[in-house]
DNA sequence: ACTGCCGGGACGCCCCGTTGGT
DNA sequence: ACCAACGGGGCGTCCCGGCAGT
């Protein structure tokens, strides 16, 4: 029974998922949710005492990942600032892809309407690229003058606003060209000229 | 009457901003707003037929007005890239001290949730900070290579980022930072180098 | 001025009629009254007191009429039961062609949703037949045992359902076509047979 | 449970029959449907989705009765005239001892403001009588010259008016006496002289 | 343990019938 | 004759507990 109420766990979270992502935290009706599956409003409430926690369970879903993923691909990229691109494009191809991550981000934008219970994604996300940033700094690549911890906020904020509303991604393809256009006018101002012109080359 | 009346929209308008500001689009009760200052349904109802309609008011308080800015700076700022800067600063003065530009800000990103009556903002600033692009590109100011229209989508985007949820904006002087940090961020990889080493001094 | 004020009372007379008789008392908004010929709210309050009052109006356009017609038509029509024939038909006429009538008719069915203040047109109508049909007995021509009080409620009741809701009246044909099977249906139940068969030979 | 949900749409069913008999659809709040038997609101909104659906429900109750009954006493009335009668004896009797048919009726005269989910009994019960009547035709007790359908409509609608709002019912023998009346009127020019006298007695 | 039916209140938005100041 | 404002609900519906089954 324990595969099976994990099963519809996970139905839940994904139709949630759908739902938050397109519709937003206070625009998202758990009827509509529990009604994307089929799956009833009490197995719903087994599984989340609440719509906050429901939510919570979809961006902590994240939580982490890209701290994850810093690690994972550190060994891949010696170079702090390689890894911070790595780690990026990774981010946008989950977020073209997968719409658990769209909805988890979009549902970090909206923390405040949601409650206190939810995972400030965001702010990890921050602590993370500035970990990043301080090695990058660490090895020499860094701007003198660039503050790790302030950079990182910018960058994220900025990240998470490349899938605004209203912008629609409309393919992979979009997000990238946005990420890359973020990416060519954040390095000049973030990295030694010699490494922005190396950086620059991985971007295409 | 024509006074009075003017009066009471600016009251009703002044309110909803307030609680739309702090709780958003969604989140926000009209009962909340009229109980603020006290005004009745009806005169809410008399004055904006409905809550999409009150918001995009709301927003299009702030239509054109970087448009105006613009044109209104511009004597003072032969070369686009300090007008840009002149306009962004006293975007941030009044993001600042303003509740109601705060609270058209919001709404303008939570443009999907409203619906289509509400103006796109965003599109309106990134239309006018793509024209001033343009002009610092013929002054010769802009980098070879920038493109201005994909330049401003993101400098208006991560603009808009800059009095992101969560982050509360605590003093004239925090937001003021933010900005500095981005532009500083953003000009090297924006401007020719003569130029962003001028626009740095203005930053301080 | 004095003119001014009867016509545009009867501006709002005739689109009140409208719009209640296409919707019915408790269907029919002020506002969409006023919007109907463009008159201001201020107006219809200046001349009708409240929504009850307005119905009431229209009601009491055509009280008396039915004794009126009845009086004017007697002189034609030495017999009554001729008589009843042609008031009935003069009242099919009515309702075609003029919304007051049918809105009339529609709203004293609906008297109840009103209040008391809404003349009781149907009791009028229903004391005139009886008058006409005592006339009718007293000629002769009514079926012994036919009392002509509650016989008159009922061919009132018969009669304002002609029109009923969902029954469109599609055209003038229409409606006379229905009062003519009524008739054929009532007379031989309610008029000596000679004095039937002269009338089938009225109804064609 | 099954048995508590039934037991409650029951109790929700007849409170909105009580409210509507008394005010009419339109005149008619849900709120004080449920506060008169005090049940919630969302008892209500899970039995029945709107009030619309709840009206057509009161409806729907009714729908097709006309035909059963006629079904089930065609055994004990092998001649159609006197199924006719019965079927209208038993109707009426309905009316006087049971809201709900009284709210049924009456919704269903006001179809037009309730809109198009609504079941058209009148025109159910039409078809019934109809039928009933060609039926009488077949065994030769219409009088020639008589159109089913049409006599169908005219008398259900007759019929309908029985229980005129304003005419309130006083007592059971009330309507009674209204319904003998009503075929008193009728009969003579429905059927043939033989069949109409034989009938006349059982009307008493 | 896990799922589901049924019910409970609480508002939210809309909008309606009405009155004051002019 | 009118513009402006007033509250009072109406309906929908939302987020959420209790039990009853499995």
């Amino acid at each position: 029974m324990q595969a099976r109420a994990g099963r519809t766990r996970r139905i839940i979270l994904k139709a949630a998922a759908d739902i938050f992502e397109a519709r937003g935290y206070m625009g998202t009706s758990l009827q509509e949710v529990v009604a994307l599956q089929d799956v009833s409003k009490g197995a719903l409430y087994f599984h989340f005492p609440s719509k906050e926690q429901l939510a919570a369970a979809v961006i902590r879903e994240h939580q982490g990942l890209l701290a994850e993923l810093a690690a994972e691909l550190r060994g891949h990229h010696p170079r702090a600032m390689w890894l911070l691109l790595a780690v990026s494009r990774r981010i946008s191809e989950l977020l073209c892809e997968d719409v658990m991550t769209r909805a988890g981000v979009r549902l970090a934008c909206e923390r405040d309407q949601i409650g206190d219970s939810a995972p400030s994604l965001l702010d990890d996300w921050s602590v993370t690229v500035a970990e990043i940033l301080r090695d990058a700094r660490d090895q020499g690549d860094l701007l003198p003058g660039v503050d790790p911890q302030d950079a990182a906020d910018f960058i994220i904020t900025a990240f998470a606003g490349l899938q605004r509303r209203g912008y629609p991604i409309r393919s992979k393809g979009d997000l990238h060209r946005r990420a890359t256009t973020m990416w060519r006018l954040l390095l000049p101002g973030l990295t030694t000229p010699a490494c922005t012109a190396e950086l620059m080359k991985e971007l295409g």
